[in-house]
DNA sequence: CCCACGACCTGTGGGC
DNA sequence: TGCCCACAGGTCGTGG
């Protein structure tokens, strides 16, 4: 799934066959994803103009000129594919689904301008809305929303302030949206392993030097897998050359048995579970 | 309130 | 080859 730097992939390349653009038509191929879709879904969307695209956490917000937003969440499978004239691009460096995945091609949005934007989700955890713009932010899932990682609002102070006595581990503690909005397991993962915390560690018990280094972590490892179109974890075939390939820079995360990449560590990275999730990281200079 | 855990849904890869 | 289990980038609801 896509987290932070694979949504704001995705956003990039769906931005420009839909800034600007007005939906012609709108196909949806069954009444829910994860939940129902909005109702009037389709005709709500019909005729809009697309002003911009945004993205808040993990979400791709669709701005519409009719005072409604239209609302994306990929959850751990979804996809867009974009085609223009004929030609396939999947933007957020997913690769061209092969035509078995077209039962799983749940929406279909089309612009005047010509373009077909169509979304795949095979689990089905992913769920769009379309939203009153001006309620948004009180809605269920913006109202609890942490900051932004790479914003303004995040910094030591914050993750001070969010941590205070809490007993649960710091892994599952950054996995929680209302601390900080937009990091998955992956970039948990590769965040402390940079920043040499033990995923082990409760979050109420680091120290404050430490917090800095990690808010520096993440914001690193975002950047930078952002500038590497994301990461693409699953192989797909037939694929148009657009996948992301931070993948290839995972110092922890899936490197069970694997030597730990810091210089002069030496330990073995190890895998454990927590949250019902797999942590993977070096004991010998996590701590 | 906090936290652990199962549920949601489908596909894939490894081991036997 | 086939079968079964574990696991997968997320989030939500329940129950202690």
């Amino acid at each position: 799934m896509p987290e932070l730097p694979e949504v704001e992939t995705v956003r990039r390349g769906l931005a420009p066959a839909l800034e600007g653009a007005r939906i012609a038509r709108v196909q949806a191929r069954r009444p829910d994803l994860r939940f129902p879709l909005t109702e009037g879904f389709g005709q709500r969307l019909t005729g809009a103009t697309v002003e911009k695209l945004e993205r808040r956490a993990k979400y791709l917000l669709a701005r519409l000129s009719t005072g409604e937003t239209l609302v994306m969440h990929l959850g751990m499978t979804g996809r867009f594919q974009v085609d223009v004239d004929g030609a396939v691009d999947v933007p957020g460096g997913f690769a061209e689904p092969t035509s078995h995945d077209d039962k799983h091609a749940h929406v279909v949005f089309d612009t005047e301008a010509g373009a077909r934007i169509t979304f795949f989700d095979a689990r089905r955890f992913g769920y769009m809305a379309v939203l009153p713009t001006a309620e948004l932010d009180e809605h269920a899932w913006f109202k609890g929303l942490g900051p932004e990682p790479l914003g303004p609002d995040f910094d030591a102070a914050h993750l001070a302030r969010a941590f205070a006595g809490k007993t649960q581990n710091v892994k599952a503690t950054l996995l929680d949206q209302r601390i900080v909005a937009g990091l998955g397991n992956i970039y948990v993962v590769e965040a402390l392993h940079r920043a040499g915390i033990s995923p082990r560690r409760p979050a109420g018990k680091i120290s404050r030097p430490r917090l800095q280094a990690l808010v520096e972590a993440i914001r690193q490892v975002l950047q930078e897998a952002i500038a590497a179109g994301g990461s693409t974890i699953s192989d797909y075939a037939g694929t148009d050359g657009a996948l992301g390939y931070f993948q290839h820079d995972f110092r922890a995360y899936d490197r069970e048995g694997e030597p730990c990449l810091k210089p002069g560590c030496g330990g073995t990275i190890r895998r454990i579970v927590q949250a019902g999730r797999s942590t993977f990281y070096c004991p010998v200079c996590q701590r």
